[in-house]
DNA sequence: GGTAGACCTGGACGC
DNA sequence: GCGTCCAGGTCTACC
């Protein structure tokens, strides 16, 4: 069955794509001809369904696979809604960001969202696969949880959707670090499947919670695994851009861009920034960084 | 509040 | 093939 789902504009489906690197994990596939993605998700119901979502005028289209009652084809409009932002309004930064070289031309692009998934629960644990290790470590982690843990695809042996709370839940420490490579992370990962699974942590209501930046970050850092880079990442995914998520990337190209290649800490990343305030993630993240690409 | 060390994995490198 | 070093954030203990 087919599905057409509008935007609020300026909106450019392969600029959500290509936001940040999530269309590159499981189980994300990206469409490199149209600028669209494949993504396969198990549905509340218990379906697992593939998504091909593709660039369409004022929106996409979504192709999906079988047959879905009307109660699912209305919960999968309402999380393709909110793994592309459909109805974000960037017009305040887009007013501010046409005053900045580095930035202008970001409204013309239709930048500002940022690709998430269907659920915060999957964005948290792949936030936490991305800390203190490499990209290419990350992908490794994310592909052996949705393979091992995932349910499938119905008619596919090798595709998968990313395991929910209950399904990760019901393993054990020794068997995620082992099997899945996750090391250390493997507690965190399971400590938070088994809160969620259980009801002791209700993460999906932050999604639209109406909480501050500050009450939601003090939530986030309550998760264990979840630190100042990480909580600062799941801010932007939930639409607030008041903290800077400062790695290793951050230090290096504000040193290169106001401190001529020397090292600089945290206080300098803030201070960079420090100016666009509410909107100081999107102004860092959309930044013209593209001199330093190769450094 | 700030800091040091441990936590893991896998790639790069030297032998 | 083996050993060593290094990169990458968070947690915990300690001051």
């Amino acid at each position: 069955m087919n599905l057409t789902l509008p935007a609020r504009p300026p909106f450019s489906l392969p600029s959500v794509v290509r936001s940040h690197g999530w269309v590159q994990m499981a189980p994300y596939t990206a469409d490199e001809t149209s600028g669209g993605f494949d993504y396969i998700d198990h549905l509340p119901t218990g379906k697992v369904v593939r998504y091909r979502v593709r660039p369409d005028p004022g929106g996409v289209s979504v192709v999906l696979d079988g047959v879905l009652t009307p109660a699912e084809q209305d919960e999968v409009k309402a999380r393709l809604a909110w793994m592309l932002g459909l109805d974000q309004d960037f017009s305040e930064f887009y007013a501010l960001a046409e005053q900045e070289p580095k930035l202008q031309g970001a409204a013309a692009r239709a930048q500002g969202r940022i690709l998430r998934s269907p659920t915060l629960f999957e964005d948290v644990v792949k936030t936490i696969l991305t800390t203190n290790t490499l990209w290419a470590a990350t992908l490794r982690m994310d592909r052996n949880l949705v393979t091992q843990f995932g349910a499938p695809l119905l008619g596919y042996l090798t595709q998968y959707a990313f395991p929910t709370p209950d399904r990760l839940a019901g393993t054990d420490e020794a068997t995620l670090r082992t099997q899945t490579r996750l090391g250390y992370r493997a507690p965190y990962v399971l400590e938070l499947a088994q809160k969620v699974a259980d009801g002791s942590l209700e993460l999906e209501v932050l999604k639209d919670s109406g909480l501050g930046t500050v009450e939601l970050r003090k939530r986030l850092l309550a998760i264990k695994g979840i630190g100042d880079y990480a909580a600062a990442n799941l801010l932007m995914l939930l639409g607030h851009y008041d903290y800077l998520p400062v790695d290793s990337w951050a230090l290096k190209v504000v040193s290169y861009e106001w401190h001529a290649g020397q090292p600089v800490g945290r206080k300098e990343v803030e201070a960079a920034f420090e100016k666009w305030g509410a909107f100081k993630g999107l102004a860092y993240w959309l930044w013209d960084w593209s001199y330093l690409q190769n450094m």
